[in-house]
DNA sequence: ACAGTGGTTACGGAAATCCGTAATGTCTTT
DNA sequence: AAAGACATTACGGATTTCCGTAACCACTGT
């Protein structure tokens, strides 16, 4: 078992439920980090110090408040990590379950565990934990499908802007003016008309405002 | 301090978090469960031994799996206790942070405190907690203007009918045929427009998608 | 170089919406 | 019973969304 661990996660709540687990599971030294950037600085002097961590679980999404970060994302963070700490183990852990992302964080920024927090959260990280001491990966039964997957629904930062324009009260032909204007492409009526159709294929919605309703009960936007 | 709490909370992570907080608060008897037909049959359970639980911290969304619920989220939950437990306190602990949502709860199933999941959210819910042990109520800073609120714009069960279906994906010819077969008044497309044409005013949207977003932010759907 | 593929754009017609105005209905008041 | 107030419905036209077809790129590859 590993004896140095981070945990980096903005909510108190899950933070201190993650770190009661790893004590239980015998994790003799655990810091905890509320903030990216923090951790970086951690594992950075940790380094230093010739007392690394062998370990961090991190969260994806931090909510944004005053302090301004170099790291806003546990995405940014694992890069960064990947790139300067290649040996450190990297665990996500979050209720993301966006299949690109998963992918990304494991073909692109090699990270070794994906855990969606869910019900069963802390039982899978359980496992994750131990698959990785053992040099494994671990990938969460929810977003198994993200490799062998037959599946291509994913939804793009684009999309999400498309929506979140549409659910701002733009018409689709001032969401293709405004494209135009700040030089985001497909910026065409006819492009934006035949993206939102394929999303409303893919969310099974009868009509935009459907298709709207849908991805905010989803917290897509 | 009180002596013996549940907890309702569906993700193990958070449900283990406010878990340690309530022992470092030096809370004797502390009970956990995953569902809220669980906390009911708890409760209930130790009210016919005379030895009742003092306080509930429940969750208000919790996923929905394979075991069907008669209580499926902490406001239905709420509800029950309020009208079965009225001596019970209960603390809603929750992501949510609509007004209405929470209006409803205060007002409607007379709960104790409501604390917003955050970054600081085990914070507020140990204030939360001495609030209620103290017998006052408790509302987190996020939602603390769900009452103080000056504007109180009158929409009435038709309108949220209304948005509803709208949100379902019904054009507003669908929604005029459904209100016409059963009786609802008034029915006509024309009429549908026209008081859709009047929520639109009332709430600053370019058009109906615009509409379905705000009121949806709002809590009102 | 040439077909094939996939993404962007263009166009046109059907449907739905938006937004006036006006007619009809219902109820109260006198 | 008549008049007024107000809600409901009807209708018409402008705008927007919806949806199919097709042209126009850029890029790939035996």
């Amino acid at each position: 078992m590993f004896k140095k661990v981070l945990i980096a996660e903005d909510m108190e709540d899950i933070n201190k439920g993650v770190h009661t687990l790893l004590i239980e599971l015998g994790i003799l030294h655990i810091e905890q980090v509320q903030y990216c950037d923090d951790a970086y600085l951690k594992i950075k002097r940790a380094g230093l110090d010739n007392d690394p961590f062998e370990m961090i679980i991190t969260d994806l999404s931090f909510k944004a408040d005053h302090r301004s970060q170099t790291y806003p994302t546990g995405q940014a963070l694992a890069e960064k990590l990947n790139a300067e700490f290649p040996e450190l183990k990297v665990i996500v852990y979050s209720v993301e379950d966006r299949l690109q992302a998963v992918r990304t964080l494991f073909n692109q920024h090699h990270i070794d565990a994906y855990v969606c927090k869910s019900r069963s959260g802390l039982k899978n990280l359980t496992k994750a934990i131990t698959e990785v001491v053992n040099g494994n990966t671990f990938l969460s039964p929810e977003v198994s499908n993200a490799f062998h997957s037959t599946n291509e629904l994913e939804i793009d930062d684009y999309d999400i802007s498309l929506l979140e324009n549409l659910s701002k009260g733009l018409s689709q032909e001032e969401i293709s003016a405004l494209y135009k204007k700040v030089n985001i492409s497909p910026a065409s009526l006819s492009s934006i008309e035949k993206r939102l159709n394929k999303l409303r294929i893919q969310f099974n919605a009868n009509n935009a405002i459907h298709l709207v309703a849908i991805v905010k009960d989803l917290g897509l936007i």
